[in-house]
DNA sequence: GTTCAGGTAAGGGATTCCCCGATGACCGCG
DNA sequence: CGCGGTCATCGGGGAATCCCTTACCTGAAC
């Protein structure tokens, strides 16, 4: 709905997604819509700094796995670069565990995959009018739990883990070992490590091995509701 | 490429995929192919069995994760059914977890979401022809294992395992560490360790982190099915 | 401006991995 | 009836890892 500017200017949105299949399906669906178009495409966030200060969007829709990096590793990059383009993070992720880190990261929201393409295209209209978009449950469980103002939250289960932690969670998850891991985040072997200690730590387990059957369990359910 | 029938005679894809969106994006992928046209779409596998009977589609793309069940026992169930649909497997797992697993649910491809666009339209036609669509490296490998050539022996999956060897592996992917797999069969820590050295070999895994990762999925997959 | 959490890293002993080889006990086959 | 094949069981020894502890830096919070 809405659209009256029709051709003369409509928005620029870059899309960042380690999935071609679901990126070109996000293009047929977004260049359906009157104000919106598609001004470039990316996998990797290597791709995707050197394209959009070419192309310079209005907003960038980034998924969280990416082929290099992590997209809200994108998005802080972004934001230090001084590029004031909006983010929209989308995900398969539950937003229970990734909205709130995806916020901190600078992005301007969070939309699941399991949400409905209308939902994505509000999204995208209200991250370009300068505001925030998260699902309303998360907002009202945000605002319930002060997000940003009293820092005071007893959380339990994955949602306690820092964004690194969850990322080499996630990594263990794939089957990748303690080295892959190092080598794929370049960083040293003893931080994994101490990273894996520390998710045994607050997830309660007690040995490397069932941290890997839940990492497994937590990738293979990541897509449905694990709380 | 080729599509002389023109919308005389499209073939009829069916989605079933648990994320709205990619589903949206699908649809106009498809969509955009003179010799395809989407007759229906679902997120969960009831709605999906409800539909197809009606719909009669003459090729069924479906996801592994669905909002209530398994892609692969939606394959099955379809397959039980009677009904002679080809399946093609969509799914942003690895293929060397899941390909084979597809395939042995009655699948007749599978494709990564990691893959081109390109590669998803030619995997719709293959498997419209008839014929089983994996990609290059996936089905050299299983040709190579004669994994479905002659219906016997020379088996892979867990089915090949020995009797000791399976119940090594079903206790790692409990999350049992080698030592307490020792304990519990009252056996040397050296010999599970041989055990698990099998299990690699006959898999083909490459590191104890894979064997780990397959015993986990293997157990929540399979265990309860054949047993 | 001190406290606190997150990110990074190292030291060192305990454990496991991994590539060798080895000993019986079966079991079918020419 | 030996002969090869598979199972089930163990060990050596070096490389890799796990696991516990400590430590430094940074930035946000108080």
């Amino acid at each position: 709905m809405a659209a009256e500017k029709e051709d003369l200017k409509k928005s620029k949105v870059y899309l960042v997604d380690d999935h071609p299949i679901v990126r070109q399906g996000l293009i047929k669906l977004i260049e359906q819509e009157d104000a919106l178009e598609v001004c470039g495409e990316a996998g990797s966030a290597g791709e995707a700094l050197a394209e959009i200060q070419k192309v310079g969007p209005d907003v960038i829709l980034v998924d969280i796995s990416l082929e290099d990096s992590n997209g809200l590793e994108l998005i802080k990059t972004i934001d230090d670069l001084g590029l004031r383009i909006p983010t929209l993070v989308l995900s398969m992720h539950d937003e229970s565990l990734y909205a709130e880190h995806a916020l901190k990261a600078g992005a301007s929201g969070y939309v699941m995959k399991q949400a409905a393409a209308t939902t994505l295209i509000q999204a995208i209209e209200k991250v370009l009018d300068g505001e925030i978009y998260v699902s309303k449950t998360m907002s009202s469980q945000m605002l319930k739990l002060a997000f940003r103002g009293n820092g005071e939250r007893p959380r339990s289960g994955a949602e306690a883990l820092s964004l690194r932690e969850l990322e080499v969670f996630d990594l263990i998850g794939r089957g990748n070992s303690t080295r892959e891991i190092a080598e794929q985040l370049s960083l040293s072997v003893k931080t994994i490590e101490t990273y894996r200690a520390h998710i045994k730590d607050k997830l309660h387990l007690r040995s490397g091995t069932e941290l890997m059957q839940r990492a497994v369990h937590w990738v293979e359910n990541e897509s449905h509701r694990v709380s």
